[in-house]
DNA sequence: CTGGGGAAGGGGCCC
DNA sequence: AGGGCCCCTTCCCCA
């Protein structure tokens, strides 16, 4: 039996045994009667679609309820496959999806190609219908409206061409603050496809400079989906130039600080700390721009009785129950890492990590000794420093060691002495926190004094155990 | 080379 | 919605 199952590609099926000579008569034949019987089945799809049969699946966008075929929708988009693949098991039940983040005629022209292969693209739909394709991950939809615009850019750009070229250079080079946002719209920081394709309005986005608004979305949602191609999965091509990336994504081997790295950091030139700065600010302004932009709800997956609410990431497969937890995920999309260790100016997306780090790297929180492990007291241990980072030693390993390896701790001093980090006994939690967070004036005990280990007196008076 | 431990990062979920 | 806790995984370092 011969089953073209992808559809668009024709394939021969040989029956076991057939000669090979007759396969090539067999595959003009065969590939007439395929298209023939794809288009055909299509035909009938669409037809059962329209007259609601054997729908199984409803797709509600804005209000307006379309009903589909759940094995059509899995076949053609990503997120659908993402999304029915996550529905409760049983086939016989429903499956619900629910849009905010395209209007009904542009699921339309999306749900009229997935059933006949015709795109219904127009000027004036392409941005909406490629965000849509981009959001329900198809990418032979992307394909098409990035070819339309291409095309279309061919005509009118060397219509407009000596206009735009100035137009560019006016808004490019004038604004000497970077005050002008037509300069970075011309940049297009791709850090973030997606929140370009959550904005419907893209008008908003007309900005470039030129008198063809048209045009300049185009010019403008180019740039952001082709630098960042969709793959299978939504998960956007890195850009090896684009700054941006160069901090940790999770797709990425995790990028530890190395002790030499570490170090190193201190020294790094203005330029370099410079470049990190406007990164980091760029970063948070798109995070920010990102999460501004998310959409209230992205999906609903389940049966009409018991809908499940959830949160897709755009960046990624992964879906989460709550919006708050979706703001978080994405900080590992886009790098960005709002809260700075006072200490080494390690960041991290979490006031938690941050915290947690904090306690064990500079507070020594953890009563154990490095060395031994055993259980550190007051009587038994120390606190011992190395460089900016402390731990607990006890009476024994410390001798161990040697006294003559160990140093005392300069700061040690009744305003200045790094204890005080470790709160006063008797202060409120607030304080205490506070501690952590915010200490301005102790630059000097981020550097390396000199000493590579040194101990101080613990005061456990304010800890817990 | 390998296994153990520490640190960091991320997800789920409760308050 | 944000903060926080718990748990798990991953990565790196070191013996």
């Amino acid at each position: 039996m011969d089953i073209v199952t992808d559809l668009g590609q024709s394939r021969l099926h040989r029956a076991p045994g057939e000669p090979c000579h007759q396969q090539h008569q067999r595959w003009f034949n065969t590939a007439d009667i395929t298209v023939a019987h794809q288009s055909s089945l299509l035909k009938q799809l669409n037809q059962q679609r329209r007259q609601e049969l054997f729908c199984d699946c409803s797709v509600l966008v804005e209000g307006q309820l379309f009903r589909a075929h759940r094995n059509v929708l899995f076949a053609s988009s990503g997120y659908f496959r993402m999304l029915l693949s996550q529905a409760p098991d049983g086939l016989s039940d429903t499956v619900n999806a629910t849009f905010d983040v395209f209007s009904p005629e542009t699921f339309t022209v999306i749900i009229d190609f997935i059933y006949s292969g015709q795109l219904d693209l127009s000027r004036n739909n392409v941005i909406d219908v490629m965000s849509a394709a981009s959001y329900l991950q198809m990418n032979s939809v992307i394909n098409y409206c990035k070819n339309f615009i291409k095309s279309s850019l061919d005509i009118c750009v060397k219509e407009e061409e000596s206009e735009l070229c100035l137009s560019m250079s006016e808004t490019c080079f004038t604004s000497a603050a970077g005050e002008d946002t037509t300069e970075q719209q011309v940049r297009a920081p791709p850090v973030s496809p997606p929140p370009a394709l959550w904005t419907r309005d893209t008008s908003s986005q007309c900005t470039f400079g030129g008198k063809d608004s048209d045009l300049e979305i185009s010019i403008s949602n180019i740039k952001t989906n082709v630098s960042s191609p969709v793959n299978d999965l939504g998960a956007e091509a890195e850009d090896p130039q684009d700054p941006l990336y160069t901090l940790p994504r999770p797709e990425r081997k995790r990028s530890r600080p190395s002790k030499k790295k570490s170090s190193n950091s201190h020294h790094s030139n203005h330029h370099t700390d410079l470049n990190l700065e406007e990164a980091r600010a760029q970063k948070a302004e798109k995070a920010e721009e990102l999460y501004s932009t998310m959409p209230s709800i992205v999906g609903v997956v389940g049966q009409f009785n018991h809908p499940i609410l959830r949160y897709k990431c755009p960046y990624c497969t992964h879906t989460v129950k709550r919006k708050a937890d979706l703001k978080r995920h994405l900080r590992c999309h886009t790098g960005e890492r709002p809260y700075p260790c006072q200490e080494c100016n390690k960041r991290f997306t979490r006031l938690e990590h941050l915290r947690s780090h904090f306690e064990t790297i500079h507070q020594a929180r953890k009563l154990v000794c490095r060395k031994c492990k055993c259980p550190v007291t007051e009587e038994t241990g120390h606190v011992v420093c190395e460089g900016t980072r402390r731990f607990r030693m006890c009476t024994a390993c410390i001798q161990e060691v040697g006294c003559d390896n160990l140093s005392m701790d300069p700061l040690d001093g009744p305003n200045d002495e790094p204890a005080l980090l470790l709160g006063v006994d008797g202060e409120e939690e607030g304080e205490s926190k506070r501690s952590w967070i915010v200490n301005d004036d102790d630059d000097d005990l981020a550097e390396d004094s000199g000493a590579d280990l040194i101990i101080q007196q613990i005061d456990d008076s304010d800890e817990e155990i």
